[in-house]
DNA sequence: GGCGACAGTATGGTATACCATATTTGCTGC
DNA sequence: GCAGCAAATATGGTATACCATACTGTCGCC
């Protein structure tokens, strides 16, 4: 019983709750494709790994089931979530509607500080851009669109988005990454900064809406393409999430 | 031991699993205002209520702070969620605007026969409201908007409807029940209708993103009107969610 | 040789016991 | 009489033990 030193926590229980914390793990470990998709949780293994019981562990799976980063079905491991071809575009389609609401707001109430700020953001992407250094664009292009949701200062809106976001966070890394959009992806958002400034939420509202969209779906021509070329190889799933692992 | 049968279900662990039946019962009770919002809820009495152990109400419970029906603190008893104003507002906000988006949606993909089903609901919901009968207009009501973002067929954004709706659901009860926006609402309603039948999608957005807003601002100003009327009296709280309730 | 059934094992589901902390109450001292 | 502290109790947090079920591997029968 004393092997569950493992996580060697300075404060072992102070103002969050283990499951949260375990949670939150667990996140991480998705968002960094250390869980691929598909994989399935062992409890026992994962509990003994983060040095916990399964008690916390699986609330900490109920917490990330609700958030949609994992998959539970009855009397059956738990599976990192591998959302369909659908349900992915569903959801960029959801995350462009509140990006698309939140700039339109922002519109009425982004302080000039606030364009500053995303400005500098914008930035430091065409510094990463310029370098070739993909993952800060990435995380400078995550930071400009949660910045902007962030004006609304509804938090509401802001939890959404970023559960949204967290829900497809490996697949628009990988779209960003892997599609060469990148200069279109720009200029749509200077475009985006631009009518932030002028204040035109209408116009400013299917710029964002599309955003997101256009890129998956320019992404999902070019998987298209890659597959009838290369005919098979690893299929790279993404497709069918109810599919046995095992065969 | 034997005291566990009190659910008495005809299935005891078929398709759907423990928690999330009781997360369901938990649900219900707060959407029918058996727990309302502050309450404290003890795990060992609950879960003795419901027969079943602490174990799978803590995970329904984390299921619903997930959701955002109940709020957990350390070392404190779960509370139904009692939002503040401002957070109502904010979920009204968020709301709106899925359901502005919906109806834009709507407008390209909705088919003749959809527009009929809404218009059906509509007419029970005015026959509902020419009886009196609020709670037959507040359910139609409901299926209305609910249908309304059925349409565009995208589950994630029906998902993320149904759950806003969850936590303003008493709200939008007290809403539509309290004031005296009827006939305004139900003017509003059949321009939605007609906008989705002239395919309006740039008109109907606004209309629904103003719709629930507009009543949860409507009865503000009546509630603060009958606080400044009345004085005092118990305030019904709804406001500071996080005050103490000692003193 | 293949298919099916049965048994053993592993895994998820639930209950319970135990622990730490927070709250409350009563006692004591000022 | 009030305030503060301490102890007891109640309550949430976690671990573990036990149970039911599903999967797998093997054996036997067709």
């Amino acid at each position: 019983m004393d092997l569950a030193a493992n996580i060697t926590e300075e404060t072992p229980s102070e103002s969050t709750l283990k499951p949260e914390r375990v949670a939150q793990l667990i996140r991480e470990r998705i968002l960094e494709d250390e869980l691929s998709p598909g994989t399935a949780i062992r409890e026992r293994t994962l509990a003994t790994e983060l040095g916990v019981s399964r008690t916390p562990l699986r609330e900490a799976l109920k917490i990330l089931a609700t958030e949609g980063l994992v998959e539970l079905a009855p009397r059956r491991a738990a599976t990192v979530a591998a959302p369909s071809v659908r349900e992915q575009r569903e959801l960029l389609q959801l995350l462009g509607a509140l990006e698309g609401f939140a700039g339109a707001l922002a519109c009425t109430l982004a302080t000039p500080e606030d364009i500053r700020q995303l400005r500098a953001l914008h930035y430091e992407m065409l510094a990463a851009y310029m370098r070739g250094d993909r993952l800060a664009y990435f995380h400078r292009n995550q930071d400009i669109h949660t910045s902007l949701v962030a004006i609304t200062k509804n938090r509401v809106l802001i939890e959404h988005h970023r559960r949204l976001n967290a829900q497809v966070y490996r697949l628009r890394y990988v779209t960003n990454l892997k599609t060469e959009r990148w200069e279109s992806a720009i200029k749509e958002h200077e475009l985006i900064l631009d009518l932030l400034e002028r204040r035109e939420a209408d116009a400013i509202r299917p710029v964002l809406e599309d955003h997101v969209l256009k890129a998956f779906d320019q992404m999902q021509r070019q998987a298209e393409a890659r597959e009838a070329e290369a005919g098979k190889g690893e299929a790279r799933k993404g497709e069918a999430s109810k599919a046995g692992a095992k065969g």
